[in-house]
DNA sequence: CGCGCTATTTTTAGCAG
DNA sequence: CCTGCTAAAAATAGCGC
């Protein structure tokens, strides 16, 4: 009377549910005539197409998940986020530290909470915070010497620029149309470039600079008169 | 031929391992079957009775886990650990940077990796330096004072202690038997101490180390020469 | 551990309620 | 969704290899 069935996908819903409530029920009770035979412990977890989820268990489903992850390495998940997370946490502590005293010697820099410092302690602060101006002036004159020579280099280009288009004018001059009054103009713009830009006035602002700290912000004023450099 | 068996431990251990292995088999069958019948995920999984793991999937059984976990809301012990574990990795993210910031400002302060600054940085952080140091010799100059304040009180009361100390004696030798050698001896040692203790050689020192930095060593050696105070 | 065999038990497809 | 029925199919206990 009944029928063989192939191993397929069964296509009518409603027998399908049917077989699916049957066979669900016969594994579950074969997992526990397993379980009590041969004292095994054994776990189905079942999710009908539904989504809805049936699952038996001889003893807990989530202690033999348990026991499975642990069989077969599952710490990875696991035990290693764990491990990371203990790491990361003593990463953070690690940094926390270095970030303290970091900020503790920094603020001891800038002459701030010197209160719990002994003398001994101050006077290497003192030199240290002395050799550092002396480095941070240093590489201030450096800085504007160099400017200045780009400057100056800059304004000779200039000059030179300027000198050979006065001649080219003198040339064309020479051929007939021009005033000589564009070219007394061209010559007043040369002289002023000139005076902004003698080597003369580059030493004098590097000599100021390494002598009288107070006069610091009157250099970096001359030199902000840059001609455009980049 | 054959018995209907009871559902019970089977004690004879061979018929136990054969069982266990033609029923678990069945079973992964039977769940295979569901799960192609049925269109559903299965997920089998046995420990032998000698702890050894056998599972059967339609998918993976990781997953089939997983979907067990998020449906019962498993997610707890898990997820969150995820969460603690990114938002510990962002902590050290920015720690880190942190860290690197002062790490560079700290450089910058010493007078190291000037190169990359402009003129105008420069000059703030010259600024910052010398508000540095006129705060670190601020700050000793308190602290000499009162150290010097300190140690000129405790010589007061040791020449006030060897006064009384003297007087006594004078009273004892009065009563007979100590020769006037020793009241000498006694009177020179705290001359010495007076020596050592005015108040005019610790104004000395205060002047000297706000105007005179390069002598700062000098001023730190006197103060070495402490009467054992705490 | 496996395989095969056979008699027996168990499961289950299909249908009805 | 369940229950019960029945006949067919499947699983399996016990055995030997």
């Amino acid at each position: 009377m009944n029928e063989k069935i192939k191993i397929r996908r069964i296509d009518y819903l409603p027998a399908r549910q049917v077989t699916f409530s049957k066979r669900r029920r016969g594994i579950f009770k074969k997992a526990e005539e397993l379980s009590i035979l041969c004292e095994s412990e054994v776990a189905v977890i079942i999710f009908s197409q539904t989504g809805k989820l049936f699952d038996y268990s001889s003893t807990s489903t989530k202690d033999v998940i348990a026991r499975y992850k642990s069989h077969t390495g599952g710490e990875k998940s696991d035990q290693i986020t764990l491990h990371q997370l203990q790491s990361e946490k003593e990463n953070t502590i690690r940094l926390s530290k270095e970030l303290e005293d970091k900020t503790r010697k920094l603020r001891h820099m800038k002459g701030e909470d010197l209160q719990d410092l002994d003398l001994d302690q101050l006077n290497k602060l003192e030199k240290l915070v002395e050799v550092s101006i002396g480095r941070v002036i240093k590489t201030k004159e450096k800085k504007i010497m160099s400017e200045i020579m780009a400057l100056t280099n800059k304004g000779a280009e200039l000059i030179e620029a300027n000198n050979q288009l006065k001649q080219r004018l003198v040339m064309l001059s020479a051929g007939g149309d021009i005033e000589p009054a564009a070219i007394m103009e061209l010559e007043n713009l040369n002289n002023v470039g000139e005076e902004g830009m003698t080597s003369e006035s580059a030493t004098n602002v590097t000599a100021c600079s390494s002598s009288a700290l107070s006069l610091e912000d009157d250099c970096s004023d001359i030199l902000s008169l840059k001609l455009g450099l980049p």
